[in-house]
DNA sequence: TGGAGGATCTCCT
DNA sequence: GGAGATCCTCCAT
């Protein structure tokens, strides 16, 4: 499991973003290691982004993380219940990140049903084991990061970071984000980068455009 | 299989 | 006071 360095994480953030798909999100929880390989992420790039929580250098308590070093997880809750991770890209006082938006599970299934559903993974459902982790909030749960823990975790560290994919070769398509309705111009961006036909992705795109 | 509505923290108006 | 980078349950097809 070979580790991405932070250099990985200071290029510009779409490049971060397309190349993330099909990497391994990695963490050690006592001693069982859970991975998945992203299969989805979005870019948010504060300054110019009406969609990012960054948007025009805004800066809070919450976003902090955002202005620091490359390479470390910004976790934040979202409608009050669910934690998002994403991913800090540049560098320092460039409030820009990538969003983990799915992950297909390779490694402790068991684990993450229980995370998610409090069952064993073979009593769930077909639809149920797709969901494990299929969304945002969904993977956060699933791989157990909650905002007190990780946000601001370097993942440069031995407990949760991203690593180098098995080297297959990955369709990766991109559409506009999701659930950023109410952000004017910036919600036609195609920033949004997934894996082609994986069902772990958490929405298909719209068929054709509403405008 | 899909749409409506509720849950409940953080930040902005 | 209200909306949000969401997800779950319930109910109707």
């Amino acid at each position: 499991m070979k580790k991405l360095p932070r250099a990985f994480f200071q290029q510009p953030t779409l490049e971060v973003a397309n190349a993330l798909i099909g990497k391994y999100l990695v963490k050690q929880q006592a001693d069982e290691q859970l991975i998945g390989k992203i299969v989805e992420v979005e870019a948010y790039i504060g300054p110019d982004d009406r969609a990012a929580h960054t948007y025009g250098g805004r800066r809070t308590p919450r976003n902090e993380t955002m202005f620091g070093e490359a390479g470390h997880a910004y976790v934040y809750l979202i409608y009050g219940i669910h934690h998002c991770m994403n991913c800090v890209t540049v560098g320092p006082d460039y409030p820009e990140g990538v969003l983990l938006r799915a992950v297909e599970p390779l490694e402790g299934f068991e684990t993450m049903a229980k995370n998610r559903f409090q069952r064993e993974y073979k009593s769930l459902t077909k639809a149920r084991q797709r969901q494990l982790t299929n969304g945002p909030g969904k993977l956060g749960q699933a791989f157990g990061i909650t905002k007190e823990w990780y946000n601001g975790h370097d993942l440069q560290s031995d407990t949760l970071f991203i690593a180098e994919g098995s080297g297959e070769d990955i369709i990766v398509e991109t559409s506009p984000r999701v659930g950023i309705d109410a952000s004017g111009e910036a919600k036609h961006y195609p920033w949004r980068f997934y894996e082609k036909d994986n069902p772990y992705v958490s929405k298909r795109p719209k068929p054709r455009s509403d405008e």
